[in-house]
DNA sequence: GCTGACGTACTCGGATAACGTTTGTCCGAGTCCGATAGG
DNA sequence: CCTATCGGACTCGGACAAACGTTATCCGAGTACGTCAGC
């Protein structure tokens, strides 16, 4: 039970561009501005790309943009675009194995573990889902006024 | 985000334990049942002995049983102790790193990520301790009457 | 002075190795049951 | 016939390899900007 580790930067970048004024943001300068691997988290950066989180622009002022608005783009969104879609456990059906093998057709339904495993994983991620980009954004800059200007600043003037 | 794959062999057999009469169940028994790989459930086991909700009696008519009443094990309890109770998120602290770090002391309280993502995994682990190994078991012989009873019978059996 | 094409430099994207964790396996220490010999 | 002792076999427990997934990296394809020559 981890959480690939990408996930943290990706939201972190989330955030930066969702505060960041709308020009395209490179992913070397997110590497830069957040000390980490540039080539790693460019996969990262791919991955939201694919789900569609993300814009990437080309060429010579390209980067990233959020393709949609911060208010619209959960968290749930971004840890399911890095880490994957697949809920965390799989049922092997361990009750149609062995000398006591169940029948198929007595097992049309979900069994019990499997019914409270996939229970759990919704409430995770609902959890996750009721929390947007927008709301980290607005949350730092109330903690830390400032320090989302402070970024948008850094990322024109370097 | 994956869960060990031990976790759903561990929480099969604590129901089989809770569905048993008291007699030890040995390991070897429980993987025949199953069909999985003895010397790796026997690592599963382990771990819940370890954790405390089952008891290993040792000798000829050695094996396991439950430590406390059914009802008073938790599917949480089960999947902390084989999967380990650290939470799926770890924070490495990006706020203080990078040319624009944060101060240590305005890193107080957890940032806006580590927090979202916090409640989320208590959501997941109090969904998971509403359930309990008997409520499991009870489950099963609603839906599939004399399961547990058969089961019982080939433990005696055998 | 304006327009068009070209070269360059910068961007993302996917394919490719190294590390760590999980999975799977083995053998040794300890313990209880049954048989056996003695009283 | 009862009892104490011994032997054996079965149990769990921790230490030891192999495989998969994650982490980290590289190089190639594509595109927009800036420059320069021509009109």
């Amino acid at each position: 039970m981890k959480l690939s580790g990408g996930v943290e930067w990706a939201l972190h970048c989330c955030v930066v561009l969702a505060g960041a004024t709308m020009e395209p943001v490179p992913a070397a300068k997110l590497a830069v501005l957040h000390d980490v691997s540039p080539t790693y988290l460019a996969k990262q950066l791919q991955a939201l790309s694919r789900a569609g989180l993300i814009r990437s622009v080309q060429g010579h002022a390209g980067g990233y943009v959020l393709a949609r608005a911060a208010e619209k783009v959960s968290v749930l969104d971004v840890v399911s675009a890095v880490d994957g879609a697949t809920p965390a456990f799989t049922c092997t059906e361990v009750r149609q194995r062995g000398p006591l093998a169940a029948r198929p057709e007595d097992c049309l339904e979900k069994c019990g573990i499997h019914a409270a495993m996939d229970a759990a994983d919704t409430a995770w991620r609902r959890s996750l889902q009721q929390v947007t980009i927008a709301d980290l954004a607005g949350q730092l800059d109330e903690r830390n006024p400032g320090t989302l200007a402070k970024v948008g600043d850094w990322l024109a003037e370097t």
